[in-house]
DNA sequence: AAAAAGATAGATCGATCTGTCTATTTCTCC
DNA sequence: GGAGAAATAGACAGATCGATCTATCTTTTT
C-alpha cells in the first residue's frame, strides 16, 4: 500500500499510468496495482470492469495530457517554424520527465495483437490526432511536408527511447526545420 | 503439439520466433512455447537456461536472418539510389510476409526496462549494426544525410506497423530518394 | 553390446495471474 | 442519527506462470 491521495478510482488511474507505461501492460499485474494504489481488490473492479478496460482508461487519459502538452508548448509562439521547434522541445523535455520511456501508445501497439480491436482503435485514433496537429501547424505546406514532418516525429521520439539519448530529437528537429 | 521437423532446439527457437514476435515476450508462456515446438518441458531447459535466454537466441537468430534479407535485397543493384530504393522494398515485402508486426526490435524494446541490459544491448546493437549498413550505402553523402534516411527507414517500419498501411514505407522511400 | 548423451512425459514446486465473493467498516448526505 | 452508498480486507476460485526433478525411452557413439 503506498499512496493516498484523491478517491481510488484517481489513485488507481494514476498508479496504472505509471505501471503500464514504466514496465508494460503484460508484465504488469493487477495485484501491483492495487497494491501500489493503496486500494482494495474489489474496488478496481467496482471501476473497471476489467484490466483491459483499465488499459483503455490509461491510453484515453495519456492521449488527452500528452496532447494537451504539446498544444501548450506549440501555442507559446506563433510562427510555424516556431512552433514545428517547440513540438520537438516538448518532445526533448518528455525524454528527461520521463526517463526515455518514448511513447506509450507505440509501447502499447507491441504488445497488442489484431484482436484487440479496441485498444488498437485508440492507438490509432491517438496518431491520427497528432498528425492532424500538426498538418495544421503546417497548414501552408505541402502534404509531402506534413508527412515528412511527421515522420521524422515520430523516428524522433521511437530513436531517442531506443538510444536513451536525445541526439534523434535534435536531429530530427533540425531535419524537420530544414524542410520549411 | 504441432511440428516435429528439425531437432528439438531448433523447433523451440522457430516457435519462439513466431511467438515472441506475433504476440509479444511476456504474453507468450512456456507452455505455449513446449506445446507448438512439440518439445519436452525438460528439453527447453536442456538447451536453453531461461525464459530470457530464449529471448537472447530470438533476437541474435533475427538479427542475422533480417539483415540478410535486407542484404540480399541492396546487392541485386549497384547505384546508390538503387540500394536505398531497394531497402525500402525490403520493408513492404516484409510487411507483406509478417502481415505489419512491426519490427521484432522495436517490439520487445517496448517490454523492455533499463534493468534488462542484455536484451536492451542487442536490440541496440541490431540498430547500430543496421545504421551502420545504410550510412555505408550513403558513403558519399554527408552525414546529415545518412542519419535523415534512417530515421525515416525507422520511421517507415513503425508507422507500417501502426497503421497495418504501406503508406509510410511508400512515402518515406519517396522523402528518401529525395534527399540524394 | 555397452556406455553415454539426448529426448521424452509428467508430477511437482511456489508464485502469480484475473476475477468473484462475503462480511465489515467508513463515508456522505438528508 | 439513520439510510444507503462506497470502500475496505481478505478468502477463494481456477488457471497459468517459470522452473526443477524423476524416471523412462531412444539415439548415437565407441
Amino acid at each position: 500500500m503506498k499512496k493516498k491521495t484523491g478517491d481510488p478510482k484517481q489513485r488507481l488511474l494514476e498508479t496504472a499510468t505509471t505501471l503500464f507505461y514504466n514496465q508494460g501492460y503484460h508484465a504488469t499485474g493487477i495485484n501491483q496495482v492495487i497494491e501500489e494504489a493503496g486500494v482494495a481488490r474489489a474496488s478496481l473492479y467496482l471501476h473497471y470492469e476489467s484490466k483491459e478496460s483499465l488499459l483503455l482508461a490509461f491510453l484515453h487519459q495519456r492521449h488527452i495530457d500528452w496532447m494537451g502538452g504539446l498544444k501548450s508548448y506549440t501555442a507559446e509562439v506563433s510562427k510555424t517554424k516556431e512552433k514545428i521547434a517547440a513540438a520537438f522541445d516538448f518532445l526533448f523535455d518528455n525524454n528527461e520527465k520521463e526517463h526515455f520511456r518514448g511513447c506509450a501508445f507505440l509501447n502499447i501497439l507491441s504488445e497488442t495483437t489484431d484482436k484487440d480491436t479496441a485498444v488498437l482503435n485508440v492507438i490509432q485514433d491517438h496518431k491520427k490526432d497528432l498528425r492532424a496537429f500538426l498538418a495544421d501547424i503546417l497548414t501552408n505546406e505541402k502534404q509531402a511536408v506534413k508527412d515528412h514532418v511527421y515522420l521524422l516525429f515520430e523516428s524522433a521520439i521511437v530513436e531517442s527511447q531506443l538510444y536513451r539519448n536525445q541526439w534523434p530529437v535534435q536531429e530530427a528537429k533540425k531535419m524537420a526545420l530544414g524542410l520549411l
